[in-house]
DNA sequence: ATCGCTGCAAACACTTTGCATCCAC
DNA sequence: GTGGATGCAAAGTGTTTGCAGCGAT
């Protein structure tokens, strides 16, 4: 939350208990959750919050760089709060998201850089795949 | 074409002349265009073409190998026809995509593979920067 | 002739917007 | 007190679906 207020002051954005609660429900989660998901965690506990309030915090978090999107190809939008630079790997079987943190992917941005003659400024790598959970319960529906 | 029937016969689907014209739009463009730049495309040569076949057959294609959907992140889907493994490069200005084709980005899924528990089957890799039109026209507005 | 495909319109899911009220500063 | 934020409802996108008529096999 410190680093909420300490990125909202510079920009006079408002730290509501609404913004507040958002951020803190993503970086208590590895789910990635989508907004819909959010809402309805935060809903419990302030029954007045809105969908739309929570995707103009999400939208307002990212413009900030303290969240960021993904897109798995679902149809809709997950949200990190993680903004180092990391991948994905998605479940085929669930549609489970989880980080993959310590693969060492940064070399393909110089790799890519001798194909192309765009200026390369990032990446987004989604992996696929069946979890461990999901691997478990094909076995004992054989 | 003949990509077409030879791919249809098995699973007895009618080669109509919209299935017809949208695979070959498809073939005829590195745009990787949206489903709604498919139809307005073919409109022109059948006007009588609708939105929703578009979609029904990039649905139908896509489940029998011979087109593969992109998302890049804009909130809607691309569509390529070619569906050898490669990876592709967005530009952050005009939104245009790109193949990347000569990279070789295979490694990465073996890479992967130590640090998680899911079996992984594939991945996609979307690049983002600045293309070379887009360079040169910042230039001129400078 | 059959069964799948087309095309229209309506429905859907996700996200954004307008605006009056509210509240953090 | 003020300007930005909230929350409702309505609108906007992109995509899917239902169904009657049509056309490829």
């Amino acid at each position: 939350m410190n680093n909420l207020a300490a990125a909202f002051k510079p920009k006079s954005l408002k730290l509501t208990p609404q913004r507040i609660a958002v951020y803190e429900m993503l970086k208590n989660t590895k789910a990635h959750p989508s907004a819909e998901t959010i809402y309805n965690t935060i809903k419990e506990q302030y029954p007045t919050m809105s969908l739309a309030t929570v995707y103009k915090t999400l939208k307002t978090l990212e413009e900030i760089g303290l969240v960021m999107e993904l897109n798995v190809g679902e149809g809709n939008f997950r949200y990190d709060s993680n903004t180092q630079p990391h991948s994905h790997i998605v479940c085929n079987k669930c549609g489970k998201v989880d980080d993959i943190e310590d693969a060492d992917l940064s070399h393909i941005n110089e790799a890519v850089k001798k194909h192309t003659e765009y200026t390369v400024l990032s990446s987004k790598v989604y992996f696929y795949g069946i979890c461990p959970e999901c691997k478990t319960s094909d076995e004992s529906s054989n």
